[in-house]
DNA sequence: CGTCTATTTGAATGTACTCAAAAGCGGTGG
DNA sequence: CCACCGCTTTTGAGTACATTCAAATAGACG
């Protein structure tokens, strides 16, 4: 079954015509590993939804630093929400780790769902409520955790997405550089 | 004019009677400054909205250390976000910093709001959206930043908040100890 | 196979923490 | 109105966690 009605099934229930709508509103693209989907600066224009893949945001500081906001593998939404919502240029990039296979939401088309089927500002709700959860747990283990806290908790709450990015990356998500990473990564596997 | 009625008024607009019914769906309630608004381990039940004083949200871990997730003034809305959606025991208390007065707008109220008057899921959407993005750009804040630079930004965005907040719950905000934080502030301020 | 990038390792350094103690400040009671 | 108490802030010394820079090793891909 289609992964993204399926997500959307999670939190509204949808009619086959309703469905199709959604279906037509979207756009379906695939992107080789390494290329990007959104420059920094850009005004971001849609949603992504992951149906296979794994892609990532980030930023880029003035000493060519990358800080990873957030990963997204398959079901999984991601985009720069401050660039969307306010329509102004935006200071992430989004990126594909691997090749992955992308349905793409419009801004336009998600007001247009809007006003077609409210039921879908409540799904969005309800997804931007999650996230935002997410986010502030993550905030409170940044306070309150070491590095190697913080990995242990990466290791239990995705499991499957260590193995899927590039270490650095995930040093990146973390809060450290990859050279500590590296250490920290050794004396912890060597305790257990 | 009634605070929580402008609130709402930047995001969706309602008749008069939309209005009268938002308002005999909260209740308008003084906590002293100390008080307990909610406790870790309690099921959060209402969200809260701030006419006047300053909220805190936080958690306490094992060495009897507080870690400011949020603070709260005249304006801003504050809860348990995990444990209001999910209804499940949360990890946060909500105190009182100053003499403070709140609209509380419980679980149950906020769902009929949603079923009498659907705009309002486009208007927590909205309020979520938005503090999705100042969590996320906190997040990546944390990541890029020292903590002065941090501060810095803490006095450039809430240039107000600063002084009605003891210091030991800015450091805690900011992500770092009182006494570091008191050094760092001095060597701040004599570097202007 | 060679090149490019990612990861590891090491030494020196810096940022922030812990513990301890002193100084400042606000509220309360005498 | 002042003195005391408790809490917050400051200051200092020693320490730990994490960074930087440099170089070696390991992996991935054409």
């Amino acid at each position: 079954m289609n992964l993204l009605l399926k997500n959307v099934a999670q939190h509204i229930s949808l009619t086959s015509e309703e469905e199709n709508h959604l279906l037509s509103l979207t756009e379906l693209r695939r992107y080789p590993a390494k290329s990007i989907l959104l420059n920094s600066g850009d005004i971001c224009t849609h949603s992504y939804f992951v149906n296979s893949g794994v892609l990532r945001s980030f930023t880029i500081n003035d000493n060519i630093v990358e800080h990873v906001l957030n990963f997204a593998c398959s079901g999984w939404w991601i985009a720069d929400f401050y660039s969307l919502i306010s329509q102004k240029p935006g200071s992430l990039f989004i990126d594909a780790i691997e090749d992955t296979e992308v349905v793409l939401l419009s801004k336009e088309n998600q007001n247009q769902l809007y006003r077609d089927i409210p039921k879908f500002e409540r799904f969005f709700r309800i997804l931007v409520e999650n996230s935002l959860v997410a986010n502030q747990q993550r905030i409170m283990d940044n306070l309150s955790m070491t590095a190697e806290e913080r990995y242990a908790q990466f290791l239990k709450r995705y499991p499957n997405l260590a193995n899927q990015i590039p270490q650095k990356h995930l040093a990146s998500y973390i809060g450290v550089t990859p050279e500590f990473f590296s250490k920290m990564k050794a004396s912890y596997l060597k305790r257990l």
